[in-house]
DNA sequence: AATCCACATTATGTCCATATGAAATCGCAC
DNA sequence: GTGCGATTTCATATGGACATAATGTGGATT
């Protein structure tokens, strides 16, 4: 495998004169770039990045520790992290980590053993406490993405879901809705009980709120129910006459099961119920004549520049203050809640 | 930041004791493991990966280059991968390059300039002439996952899908099916063509392939169908009274399109209509009542570690010659291919 | 006292690119 | 031919860990 040596060699100059070349620095003659590039075109150099790095201190590279990317929610994160990286021509590496705890300790440890400059980690569940104070210990620059963790100084970037929810919440009342459950989601995020907290709230605020009656699933050993759990709530509430005037969803996800159960049992939205989603997933819902859904947006390709200039301000300037980038989520009219 | 001299002068001992230790290597006392461990944690030290690996010329760690990971079709390549990976103690890195050709080249460079061991390249598109040719001419290892370049000897894991769509189509004209349509998937993708190809040979063998007829969407300017017009493309079949007997598919994801369009139409599976897909996706339909996909699975879990083995064996022995490993993809009977 | 082994140290070279300051060389103008 | 600025070389240090050969301990064994 050629060297800079090599080269130099090859080009007839020497290899303080190709680093500078490499470099893109001044003080190569014409000349002397010809020889150069031909050089490393015949020997087929490429410049070892790990060299580089090492006298660097600086890879270029960040890394990403969230859980998986199999839903076409992340999109938008994903886009704006690696659009707001390139401008800043930096490379974007993913690390997923399956909800499993050794390869989350495995994606750290290779980042934060040099390999890149700094992490961005996802809206990891709460087990991550031991995680961040690792990230902490060793002023290793990181920026968490929809996480929080109450009382420790560190850069964030996140959604106040708890205030959209109420939003949401108050929304519905104010046109006339009574009965409204919540249907949860995030089970062991810290998300998922922000969001519960902000319909628990707003209900309470208007004396609406009935305890667990309100929220569905809140019996169930866990938090998060499946798509087939929720035809099966809705099959049932529909065969004793028992529907809600409305639900709200903690997730888009959640309210697409509950559109298509509707579909499916012929049950009129938002005739006979209204239903409110959040995040702002782009659903394919529209294109089969469902209705399309009021949810709150969640400005995820903004939150996902948003963390990479954070993260790379923190690099360049490791004891800058810590800051936390508040989004409010956006309301998207729909034609899944009416009037009552 | 804390070095290996440092950690070797806090614990009173050599540096190449540390080093030894460090290393698992035989020859450290129990006192002395014991002194360093101490001093590594009280000094928080991490060792430097960037300079074990140049001087090893080995990272343990390779690179994923794909287009994008958000559908639930990637979970169990990317569990496989990740599964094998771990097992021989390597880290993956995943780099999204959204179908765009400048993320493409960031990626490859950044891996190739010796920041992974090699590379695993999914299924990209036919453009990817120039990256292949370029790995192979840095002789940079690496194995194609989902991709055919014929003619060039590297290393492949791929379905043989045309194989694949031969048998269901052959398996549905024994049923008794005669207007068979296929509704591509792939734009851009050598798989596409052989998916087609594989359903235009089968139809053939018997005299059934009846030209453009047979073939949906095949004067369409991009070769892919969305959701919105395998819609529309029912609603008018049905509107006129020209429904085929059955649909072959390209991907699951067109074969749902198209059960959830006769859902909405009123169309009745398989009895007015059969379905047929293709991947095996792990698509969540039958929980609302959809009859279940009759398709052809990939193997994509065994392909990923497949993958992997083969990435991991031709890194220790690049003089290893190429190899194919050709999956034969699976039949699932389900409740959407009846008899005529 | 001689021998042996396990543990340690010292010193030096390696991996590869970058950085730097001083010294050397070049082309070109006057 | 002198001088000047631009180009280029040389030599050496840096980044952090690893490898190795030679040498040096201490303690137990015989």
């Amino acid at each position: 495998m050629a060297t800079i040596v090599d080269v130099a060699r090859r080009a007839g100059v020497s290899q303080a004169l190709v680093s500078r070349y490499l470099n893109k620095r001044p003080g190569v003659s014409e000349k002397s770039r010809q020889k150069i590039q031909t050089a490393i075109d015949e020997c087929g150099y490429r410049r070892n990045e790990l060299a580089r790095s090492l006298v660097r201190t600086r890879t270029r590279a960040i890394g990403v520790v969230i859980d998986s990317l199999e839903t076409g929610f992340f999109e938008p994160l994903v886009n704006g992290i690696i659009e707001a990286a390139e401008r800043m021509n930096y490379t974007v590496l993913f690390c997923l980590t399956r909800g499993r705890m050794e390869l989350k300790d495995r994606a750290i440890s290779y980042f934060t053993h040099k390999m890149v400059d700094g992490v961005l980690v996802y809206g990891s569940d709460m087990m991550d406490r031991k995680i961040i104070d690792d990230l902490r210990a060793q002023s290793f620059p990181f920026v968490l993405i929809e996480n929080d963790e109450p009382g420790v100084p560190v850069d964030k970037a996140l959604v106040d879901s708890r205030d959209a929810i109420r939003r949401m919440t108050e929304m519905l009342i104010e046109r006339g809705y009574r009965d409204i459950r919540y249907i949860p989601w995030g089970r062991g995020l810290r998300a998922g009980l922000e969001r519960k907290q902000g319909f628990v709230e707003a209900m309470d605020a208007y004396g609406l709120f009935d305890g667990e009656r309100s929220l569905c699933f809140a019996g169930a050993p866990d938090l998060e129910p499946e798509s087939a759990d929720v035809f099966a709530l809705l099959r049932d509430m529909a065969a004793r006459s028992e529907l809600p005037e409305a639900f709200i969803c903690g997730a888009d996800i959640r309210a697409a099961d509950v559109l298509m159960a509707c579909s499916r049992l012929g049950i009129d939205v938002p005739g006979q119920l209204g239903v409110a989603g959040f995040d702002g997933d782009a659903l394919m819902l529209p294109y089969y004549g469902y209705p399309e859904l009021t949810t709150m947006c969640q400005p995820l390709y903004e939150m996902g520049e948003r963390a990479v200039e954070m993260l790379l301000a923190r690099i360049d300037e490791p004891d800058l203050p810590m800051r936390t980038a508040l989004f409010a989520a956006l309301l998207r009219p729909g034609e899944t809640i009416g009037h009552r």
